[in-house]
DNA sequence: TCTAACTTTAAAGCTCACTTTAAGGTCAAG
DNA sequence: CTTGACCTTAAAGTGAGCTTTAAAGTTAGA
């Protein structure tokens, strides 16, 4: 497979895939004769588990630490664990939004049952400093 | 509130803090008359607000576009807005966190699923195959 | 055979999110 | 009244993650 079809299957553009092979992220390529680059379909796979990974908030030196130029010779109790921090990670921050969320919630409740009698600037600040103390953790 | 003070409450750089008033991020700021900077206690919120923020993946630009310059400006209506619609952002980066989250549960849910039969080259194959296949959609 | 659409390279350029540098001004303690 | 820890600025530098450029070679189709 050529480097135009490959950028095609993955939606990636060629100038990216030739610069994930200079950084040493994606190794799975030969050369023709003509000197043109030719990857395995398994190509595709790599280039989707990178695109995957960065979206899940690894960079490409960690992705190039965890993901070997062969497949087969992948690490995996060493991706496991990096898989499983990063799902931490992201319960860690849903854990604090969903509290930020629960106690906006309740002050807009609390804000509609009261009417004009409360002093707005005193309002905000009871509520973004509740805020900044639940980021603050 | 000085900068120095500011910056160790956040634990944010000095020349961080700096940096998000260039950007027109943090507005909420005065002047002494020796000309240092002055944050009102708000801004530790804003700050906090901006590190969450970035943690779940916007953008300075997103998050300069989504946070209100004076916090204790808000008027009565303005600020029932701004609660809902923060409540909706934190929507928002629920939903992108989630959508991290099970991409990389559904990795590791293809790793369990390992048959004892099988070896490691296979299973790496038969998981990444997989990946590519749901990447690909 | 021509030509349009590929492919190659090295190097430079770009955006984002900052940090560092340099050269200075302010302030509280001793 | 000096010392050192703060504060100021503009401008340059950094590193990640690319894209663009330029100048060339290759190939598939009419």
């Amino acid at each position: 497979m050529k480097i135009g079809e490959l950028a095609k299957r993955t939606g990636l553009s060629a100038s990216k895939i030739r610069f994930y092979e200079d950084i040493g992220l994606l190794k799975m390529v030969e050369r023709k004769a003509n000197g043109y680059r030719s990857y395995p379909k398994e190509a595709e796979v790599a280039l989707n588990l990178i695109v995957s990974g960065q979206q899940a908030g690894f960079s490409l030196d960690e992705l190039k630490a965890l993901l070997p130029a062969d497949l087969s010779g992948w690490q995996h109790a060493q991706l496991i664990d990096a898989l499983k921090q990063k799902v931490m990670d992201i319960e860690q921050l849903q854990a604090k939004l969903a509290e930020n969320k629960q106690r906006l919630t309740e002050i807009l409740t609390e804000i509609d049952a009261k009417p004009d009698d409360m002093d707005c600037a005193d309002n905000a600040k009871r509520v973004l400093t509740q805020m900044g103390l639940k980021n603050n953790k």
